[in-house]
DNA sequence: CGTGCACCCTGCCCTAAGGTCAAGGTCAAC
DNA sequence: GTTGACCTTGACCTTAGGGCAGGGTGCACG
């Protein structure tokens, strides 16, 4: 003849699960109701309306944590914080709504992670007749230079699409490209790179912008990091490229060490 | 004379913690680095790389578990995923917006998480004379109408409504009020169970309508809590109204037992 | 040479709101 | 007597990392 509901009942007719219940008693939100000779927990009707109440407010949204105290609080102190609380809910849902429209452009806008101009100049480079492992890196490097030194990114793709309306140095660059077969010390990594400085000498336009004024050897370590990509796994390219830069830094050029 | 960033240097490039970095490790998400004498991680542009891609995932929202097989997918598989992603977003979106909205309610256009009418209906009590603790104890059947029965809860503010406008029935059920101090015996009860049961035959519209057919049982165990709410404070309460209820049920009314 | 400071290492426990599984007790029906 | 539905507690799992303890390393300053 025990009476009161069990907990399977009460928390069908609440509209929730067992454990929830449970879960509110662990918290202190909803006091445990009596037992009955069973050790069963025996709900009647003003446990089944704490637990109405605690369920409204966090369906609403209301951290459990809160609600306790939540319940037991004035009308206009409780307003005040339902007030915080939609405010923090509004921070959440703005922060999801900015995540998927970055998501939006992953999927649609960007391929592969860039931009629409990256990605041009990346056509553009294996329609000239750059090898699949060149896009790559520079689709790497474009990668790497759009996240670590974000502020130069679009004048590096300028710099990047101008250098492609110059055969000759389309024509060095892809010799450059060879250079990844060739030993370290062979003597053409020299000739080649005497080549390429006197190129980029001769328009500044492909030399990279200065960065901005402030963190300069922080920014110069980050963009040291993106001119030198894959440089680890191609000794001769190393090389070819240190020449390079050591050529423009004897001609005046500033040109920070890595 | 160890190359590569440490860390921190890395994770700062990238704009994340160091914890960060190492979860991404421990999920396997970015391969962990080669060590320099000292036992550091020592970070390339190539490792670098992989973290601002699975940085730039992650930032979108898209779930640790999944960036893993994304990295790795040919492009279709990887917009139909970024679509999939963008599509359970939504989704939490939506949901938190409903939140939201239920929030706002309970904060600006309920009060005491009950609509307009009721509250009315509850101010309608106070200014007849009920008292306080009579008034919370409607607030009360109220509330677990709205979440047991909510099917039927706007009939039963309207019952509410109909009797205040019957001066008889509202001077019956103050006296019933007062037989919440009255021991359970007393023959005044029996007398207050005849004038309600008479008053409720003549107009029929002051009895609860029938529930929905489906789920009888169910629904007069869930509509009966709210009924008998307090009776287990108040046992001569509970006498007047199991009284109450012989009688309509001896005059032909359908009242099913708790 | 010692000391302080900034940085790195691993490992453990913590979050919110429950879900899932295990092992065992209770009740009513067949 | 057994089956199935229900109840009990407890321990571990989820996300994406945060915090802390205890200890090692590298560099600058006195």
């Amino acid at each position: 003849m025990a009476d009161g509901l069990t907990i399977g009942q009460a928390a069908a007719f609440v509209g929730v699960t067992i454990k929830t219940v449970r879960h509110y008693h662990r918290l202190g939100l909803v006091a445990e109701p009596e037992r009955d000779g069973s050790g069963y927990r025996r709900y009647r009707s003003a446990d089944l309306l704490r637990l109405v109440q605690v369920r409204t407010l966090a369906e609403a949204g209301v951290p459990l944590a809160e609600i306790g105290d939540l319940l037991d609080s004035d009308p206009e102190e409780f307003a005040a914080s339902l007030d915080d609380v939609e405010r923090r809910l509004t921070e959440r849902i703005e922060d999801l709504i900015a995540r998927r429209d970055t998501l939006h452009r992953l999927a649609h806008g960007d391929r592969a992670l860039l931009p629409d101009r990256a990605c041009a100049v990346l056509d553009r480079l294996a329609e000239l007749g750059f090898s699949p492992d060149y896009v790559a890196a520079q689709r790497e490097a474009l990668l790497l230079a759009r996240a670590l030194v974000p502020e130069i990114f679009d004048s590096f793709v300028t710099r990047l699409e101008h250098s492609l309306d110059d055969p000759e140095l389309v024509e060095l660059t892809k010799r450059g490209v060879d250079a990844l077969s060739w030993d370290p010390d062979d003597p053409r990594i020299e000739e080649l790179a005497s080549a390429l400085a006197d190129k980029l000498l001769a328009d500044r336009a492909l030399l990279a912008p200065p960065t901005g004024s402030q963190n300069q050897s922080d920014a110069a370590a980050r963009y040291g990091l993106v001119n030198h990509h894959r440089e680890d796994q191609a000794p001769a390219i190393a090389r070819l490229n240190a020449l390079v830069e050591a050529k423009l830094r004897a001609a005046g050029i500033d040109i920070p060490h890595q």
